[in-house]
DNA sequence: CACCTGAATGCTGCATGCAGCATTCAGCAT
DNA sequence: ATGCTGAATGCTGCATGCAGCATTCAGGTG
């Protein structure tokens, strides 16, 4: 689990951070010190290290003396979807200028994935090939510091999205947000960074994010009831 | 110096931070936690939790062992501004939907400084109307993680430029830009918002941030002498 | 029975001890 | 003189001791 090779406190901060972000310490619980320390094998002066570096990032913080793991409500997701419209825009207008053959090619892989159907139990490969496919484009951008606030965003977006029941809308009624959707929506950028035309690489990119805000603002979701339960 | 009322760590962090910023502590330069504990009177242990801090936001690095101050490379800082500008867009469009008129005052006021002539030892005042404009922008958004992006990127950026020398291009080859330039550009910025047009704003803003961006990358700036000593 | 008060508990934040690693410098050999 | 080797130095990272603060719970009082 922790090995001797690099810094304790990078690794307990790597630990905690998958354990926020997957859910297994849910929004509301707190962090205390000592016992992390001992399910670590370690002792408390690299978990207290973690714990200022968690803060810093936004995913703890503290509440009179003791560390507690933060409750993201949907505005606050709705505002790092605003975040990352700004950054997804910018990263699709450098991509543009800047990819190359073989990273179009892996940038192509991705999207294969929502190509086909897929099976209702496959929907967290699907996730992951969004995932790749939005942080290729980061990565070919070129930026490194985009690359950093994007994934600070994305850390912060998931810690919610793991602790939430989403509660689709009616298919029929015109408001969901199919699969195929995404599926053009990512197209039309893919299209626009490989004719590397980076004003419409932007406005794909902007058109998508806020395709995500508006279904976010009515997609009414709500807290997975443990979480509530634990953060009232 | 450092009270007892917080806590040392923070405080210790912040009087780092303040002076990287402000190029008290130059790139390049070790960090070594019994001087800075020396100088402010308190023990390692919160000397060393706030260089976890300012490194997790960037402003130093760890080579080998040792922390020191980062050297942010041209390239760096347009790579910031370049983040800057999707940000400053979705800020601008936000405002531009929000702002109440009390704020516009505000905005207005902060004008003010580029309208009248002012002398060129004033011109930190300049920068700081500059900073003012921009940061309320970001308040007056409404969406704090917007706001800690932006004072991120800014932070860092404010590094390379309090340890660069400013080789302006010469005025009559057309390629410099004007204090005039600078007030156009935020006056679209703030009429935009105050019409209320998000379209209009996003477009000003980032009209505004593409215009630095061009002309940092024929600023010809350099690295200050002193800095390249230490960091090569 | 409710409320208030004070002691006990638990946890954090800071200080310090200790070991390990990298860097450096001196001394030796070529 | 230059290059190599090994010891000494300096610094970090981790562990642990200690004090202070908040929270809690028990006991007493209205």
């Amino acid at each position: 689990m922790i090995s001797r090779g690099r810094a304790l406190r990078d690794q307990v901060y790597e630990n905690l951070r998958d354990r926020i972000v997957n859910g297994g310490l849910k929004p509301g619980e707190a962090l205390v010190e000592v016992e992390l320390a001992a399910q670590l094998q370690v002792s408390r002066t690299p978990v207290s290290n973690a714990l200022v570096m968690l803060r810093e990032r936004g995913l703890i913080h503290d509440v009179s003396g003791k560390m507690e793991v933060s409750l993201l409500k949907l505005e606050d997701v709705v505002d790092l979807y605003w975040c990352r419209m700004g950054l997804d825009a910018v990263a699709a207008r450098l991509a543009a200028s800047r990819i190359t053959k073989p990273d179009l090619k892996t940038l192509e892989s991705y999207l294969k994935a929502w190509e086909t159907p897929i099976r209702e139990s496959d929907l967290s490969a699907l996730w992951v090939s969004d995932l790749n496919f939005h942080r290729h484009i980061y990565l070919v951008s070129g930026n490194q510091h985009l690359v950093r606030f994007s994934e600070m965003s994305a850390e912060l977006a998931s810690v919610y999205r793991r602790n939430t029941i989403r509660r689709m809308s009616d298919p029929q009624s015109g408001t969901s947000r199919s699969r195929d959707d995404v599926r053009k929506e990512h197209h039309a950028i893919f299209d626009a960074i490989a004719a590397r035309d980076p004003d419409a690489a932007e406005a794909a990119a902007r058109q998508h994010i806020q395709m995500v805000i508006a279904h976010l603002e009515q997609a009414d979701m709500v807290l997975d009831p443990e979480v509530a339960l634990v953060a009232h």
